[in-house]
DNA sequence: GCCAACGTTGGC
DNA sequence: GCCAACGTTGGC
């Protein structure tokens, strides 16, 4: 079982659109990096939901793999925003999974308390400049996240 | 709204 | 294969 942190910025997408809808497609991820990173998740693994280009940003709250290497059906459909017409039909280009809502934390977890909780070698998402989308979160790491998370 | 960081594109 | 131009991300 790994532990990931996923960012959506919630004016696209939020936590509280996933616990209206609680399944849902993690599509629109167009960087090989992060799309690398989804390909590589495993049923039951445990992804942080992060609030990105918003005020705080920060850690909202927690869902799951319930899906694997499934077919981001986004990159086929012209009239999509993430369409990709280069995306060989045969061999899609972009994969992602399927979450699943778990919880909503009582009080998000800012990147102010993440930068004064955690390096940025222990933690991607604190690192200055980073803009991963997806990115891993190692188990001990986790384990601290969730034992601040009211 | 600014702008630093950085990934992608395309000409050569 | 290099690299300048361009576009996007995302904190502030």
């Amino acid at each position: 079982m790994q532990y990931w942190l996923m960012k959506s910025e919630p004016d696209v997408y939020s936590i509280d659109d996933l616990a209206r809808d609680p399944e849902e497609i993690w599509d629109g991820v167009r960087n090989y990096q992060a799309r690398n990173f989804l390909r590589s998740m495993a049923v039951g693994d445990l992804a942080f939901f992060y609030h990105s280009n918003t005020k705080p940003p920060g850690i909202v709250g927690l869902m799951t793999i319930i899906e694997a290497d499934i077919v981001d059906p986004t990159q086929f459909d012209s009239a999509n925003k993430y369409y990709d017409p280069k995306s060989p039909p045969d061999n899609p280009r972009w994969r992602t999974v399927k979450v699943g809502y778990k919880e909503t934390f009582a009080n998000a977890i800012t990147l102010e308390t993440l930068k004064a909780t955690f390096t940025p070698e222990e933690l991607l998402v604190v690192k200055r400049g980073n803009r991963l989308s997806v990115m891993p979160v190692a188990e001990t790491v986790a384990e601290r996240i969730l034992a601040i998370a009211p």
